[in-house]
DNA sequence: CACTGAGTTAACCTAAAGCTAACATGGATT
DNA sequence: AATCCATGTTAGCTTTAGGTTAACTCAGTG
């Protein structure tokens, strides 16, 4: 993964948190810089271009919630993830926190074990935020959401196990187009792996069972198509 | 871009959630108007014609269910695109949601950016209406949708066996040109294939009879062509 | 008026898809 | 760790659409 040369801007006004912290995130392989107000957060944000900038609320010469601010308005941090450190309790820096455009926060103290993993957590998030969200395909009384692996037919919402869901999805991409088996294999089983005849065969036919018989066309000796 | 002057009708009852959306919005230089209510955001939608209408489905005097009705019945906001903020959880109003046209749904508590990233994709989309490039070829009255498998003939859409299509599909590759049976053996059949020498004839018999007679034209002691 | 190549028809054959149940696997749950 | 269950795959059988063939007819040509 690319989370081994991902750039965190670590931000705090006490030298013990940063060490710490940065001690933690280096460990793991990510590439750290500091800063200790968010003056200097900004200016080292702006010539380092992080991935990640972990931002403490309360600082002196200008806080974190203005920091943030500023950053959001900056046009090279845009897909930067941005998250708060803020005490526990302190609520209110918290929602003032989303208001200028956090991603999420973290709450002092913090155990490293959580940090490492929340920190992971947001630069997976990271990727899959920007290309071509929103991934909902609605096709008459079908409604496919991609993000959620689920589906909704006939308002009926149903989960489909995976195979059968790659499957439906990769044929509703071009409703009316057929596919061809081996493109399915491709595609829903990837190119490597070898499976039997009929496999596809038995996927199609757990479609049609749950989503009726004739949305799902056979072609004979070429493959398979989606229609309305 | 033109998302720089999309124009987002953010509906809900709660004047906080208007604020931190708001904001989010307009910093992203999208111009913003709001509604407390369903009855309200109807009107304002009829008058400004926004782009795109974020419309919380939980709401007093008209709720966000109600309001999308009313609004797909309404030809001014025919290309707008409709998303509901819905509490996460509450998986029926989504359903609803999409019963009554709506084209995706954002669930609460909303992240600031991941709202602003949909927003994005939401009007994206509305741009990209109609970029099927697809493979399809036309010949007077009779078009030949490779990727489907299927032709149309005479407004009439009817689906070929294979061999029947893939025969179609050469001699229509060069109107005019008179195929040798041998040319069409080597690409319809492979060349290592051996078929007896009337199992040509019986397919274009076929073409003929599905297709109308004069379309196909023996050259005695060659081939095959396909005319006009 | 025979010869050649194409048209027609229906019977036949076969490869491909449908189906079912059994087996395998891996991830949860206790 | 033991169990359970859902998912995925396979094998082997049935069914069928599609493809081929054979046998005959027809039309044109020298």
């Amino acid at each position: 993964m690319k989370d081994a040369k991902a750039r965190i801007l670590l931000v705090d006004d006490e030298p013990d948190i940063l060490e710490i912290v940065g001690y933690n995130l280096k460990n793991e392989g990510y590439q750290v810089f500091t800063a200790e107000n968010g003056e200097e957060a900004l200016k080292i944000a702006k010539k380092k271009k992080p991935d990640l900038i972990i931002l403490d609320v309360m600082m002196p010469v200008m806080d974190g919630i203005e920091a943030c601010e500023k950053m959001r308005k900056t046009p090279e941090l845009d897909g930067t993830v941005i998250t708060f450190l803020t005490a526990r309790g302190e609520d209110y820096s918290m929602i003032a926190g989303f208001d200028v455009g956090a991603d999420d926060y973290i709450t002092k103290p913090v155990k490293p074990r959580v940090l490492v993993s929340k920190v992971k957590s947001l630069l997976r998030r990271r990727e899959n935020v920007s290309p071509e969200a929103s991934n909902i395909l609605k096709l008459g009384d079908l409604v496919i959401d991609r993000d959620q692996y689920k589906i909704i037919y006939k308002k009926e919402e149903m989960i489909l196990p995976r195979k059968e869901f790659e499957l439906l999805s990769l044929l509703t991409t071009k409703p009316g187009k057929v596919f061809k088996r081996e493109e399915i294999l491709d595609v829903v089983w990837g190119n490597e792996v070898i499976v039997g005849g009929r496999t596809i065969d038995v996927h199609i036919r757990k479609l049609r069972e749950k989503l009726g018989d004739d949305s799902f066309k056979t072609v004979k000796g070429v493959g398979y198509k989606y229609v309305k």
